[in-house]
DNA sequence: ACTGAATCACACTGGTCAGTCCAGTTCGAG
DNA sequence: CTCGAACTGGACTGACCAGTGTGATTCAGT
């Protein structure tokens, strides 16, 4: 079945022009880079990025799209154990610094960078940046508050507008920052989960129950 | 004094670009635009263009350092009356809105997205929007968070915390929103005042001295 | 070994773009 | 009115770019 080294020829190409335009693409943006430049880096013929993809929007709204699409599939098993004890603050922070791992790193925010930059030639990869990010993040969130609520730990009348709440307590600053500073202003491991501590500290203070952390 | 109108006429053909420039930048970004479309739009020849601006870096760079330097200008006379009486979340959320208000704004949220978009070749200009921006924002915000906790009206240990705090939690949502869902997305000034209120509130919830709103 | 599909190198088209050049025109100040 | 500075239109250069065409070559499965 292995037909040489597991990959048919036509697979490895294919994955390699995409490896280089995703390189060109979040470095240069969608007019700085040029198809010959593309190839080139592919180590590929024009004529083979031509075959696989029709065109220069094709390859770039497909790259965008399948980046979009597993953004944020390292956040899923949260709902495991929300709070075992009492300690909500904590969970809310575990929960917040996974967060901020997975999406404060270089390849995510230079795709959100580009993303944004397209915004007027390509509105449908924003939106659905928006979808697969913020917006499925947020929605997931407020179940899990749902459920906290259920069980008396939090107070939350509107478990969207707590999820929002949370979500850009973590996500504002961090974000807003690296969005322009680059990806050299990103906090490390260390700073990005007391900044989790902060935030959760903050939302419990409005929204728990009595206990707070202190 | 009056040359013929108010201006001269060099002065008139620099504006009658850089009013073009903003348009086309904003809307198309640095690569998108073209400096033959740049002069028609601005009535004005090619020639004179590259007179008053040397290069399309230069006029680029030109355009969005002052759009830059001006942005945040209509947020100075907050210090004026902190709170007359004891509620500050009232305070808070007329600030958080006003601050809303001035960057919630078509032509602001196109710079930003401009800037994001190009941040790899132009980091001086993201930073430079960077500082007159949140950072300038926070700052001043800070001063106002010291000086209410020294009347006994907020409980702040590091007021650029708090500060950075309040700040995104006003900011976050909507700022996050209108970069990815364009213009359209802006919410409306009733939805802002609304927003402003709720942040103001989980921020007393977590930074006031004992009150809160209810 | 054979065969058809995929890939290759490379030239080429038609178009665009930043920036320059130039000869003639407009304008405003004295 | 005069003069010089600023402006004009349009041609031009050199470079780049997306996409195509072609004929030779490689490769994988039979």
């Amino acid at each position: 079945m292995a037909t040489t080294n597991e990959l048919s020829r036509s697979e490895r190409k294919r994955r390699a022009i995409l490896a280089a335009a995703e390189d060109l693409f979040l470095r240069n943006g969608f007019l700085g880079t040029s198809m010959d430049e593309l190839a080139e880096l592919s180590e590929v013929s024009k004529q083979t990025v031509y075959a696989h993809f029709g065109s220069k929007e094709s390859l770039f709204v497909e790259l965008v799209s399948s980046m979009t699409a597993g953004a944020g599939d390292g956040l899923h098993d949260h709902d495991e154990h929300p709070a075992p004890d009492g300690d909500v603050a904590g969970y809310l922070a575990r929960y917040a610094a996974d967060e901020l791992a997975v999406v404060m790193t270089p390849r995510l925010l230079k795709l959100r960078r580009l993303v944004i930059g397209e915004v007027e030639r390509f509105p449908d990869l924003a939106r659905a940046l928006y979808e697969h990010g913020p917006s499925r993040a947020i929605r997931s969130l407020a179940v899990t508050m749902a459920a906290l609520a259920e069980r008396g730990l939090l107070s939350v009348d509107d478990p969207i507008e707590a999820a929002t709440t949370f979500n850009w307590l973590i996500m504002g600053a961090p974000m807003n920052e690296a969005m322009l500073l680059g990806d050299g202003a990103i906090p490390d491991a260390a700073a990005l989960q007391r900044h989790a501590a902060h935030a959760a500290r903050v939302f419990v203070a409005a929204y728990g129950v009595g206990d707070g952390t202190r």
